[in-house]
DNA sequence: CGCGTATATTCCGTTGACGGTATACATAAC
DNA sequence: GTTATGTATACCGTCAACGGAATATACGCG
């Protein structure tokens, strides 16, 4: 379990951090947050901490958790090469929608093979699904 | 395996899903630039396409795959959030380095070329276990 | 038709992640 | 000291992903 990809592949460690994103949280915390066993909350913080994504302090008896969230670049910059590629697509449906606009009954429509290049932008990111 | 994060985080997966950046691919191609035996390849393409992240069509007895990557943008939406504090974890690094001592690195006082960071991976496509 | 190529699927064994439970460890309070 | 609180680890069972090998299916060609 080196691979950041792995470890965001949990929910639960997806919850944790994004848990994590508001303010550092302790153990017990987030297992009152995320409604899972408190072993379950150490051993999944264990595989993040060892992964590098996040860090541990001690406050009493508490450890309070924070992000140290570098190592999630690597996610960003793999991913980097298909945003323009989405964003493509996202303007292949426009036009789709556009020319099919108005029809209350869908007709039998087939993709076209070849994808047309050419990204217009003007559409900022941030966009929900 | 429904989510987008459990398919991608298997590292041949991630290999074949760089590779189709470029183009549509066969799966012949694909096993030979994978170097992975061809029901491997056809394994995993059967993942992806359930999916969504890729499809395909026939050209003969080939397959030919393509992305259809919509269902990453999942990954990037869960991704922003940590965007920015990633940026600040390294403004921070770089104020504090900059008060411990500018004096052995070259280092110019003003934080004004923020943009240009990012690059200091060498993370690609490679895919190893 | 049979034959060759290209791809998909099935069967099978291994392995490791995940979850549960109990227990160990750490620090504070008394 | 003992007890209480908070967290980590150990042990264990289950289950499914992964990889390998063999086989099945699809398509083209002669």
């Amino acid at each position: 379990m080196q691979s950041v990809f792995e470890v965001i592949a949990e929910p639960n460690r997806r919850a944790i951090l994004s848990l994590l994103v508001a303010s550092e949280q302790s153990v017990g915390e987030l297992e009152r947050e995320l409604g899972i066993p408190q072993p379950m909350v150490s051993k999944h913080l264990r595989v993040l901490r060892d992964a590098g994504i996040v860090e541990s302090t001690v406050d009493a008896q508490r450890r309070m958790y924070r992000l140290t969230p570098e190592r999630l670049q690597e996610v960003d910059d793999w991913l980097a090469p298909f945003r323009a590629f989405w964003l493509a697509h996202v303007d292949a449906l426009e036009r789709h929608l556009d020319r099919m606009h108005g029809t209350a009954a869908p007709a039998k429509k087939k993709k076209s093979t070849n994808k047309a290049r050419g990204a217009k932008r003007g559409r900022g990111k941030g966009a929900k699904k």
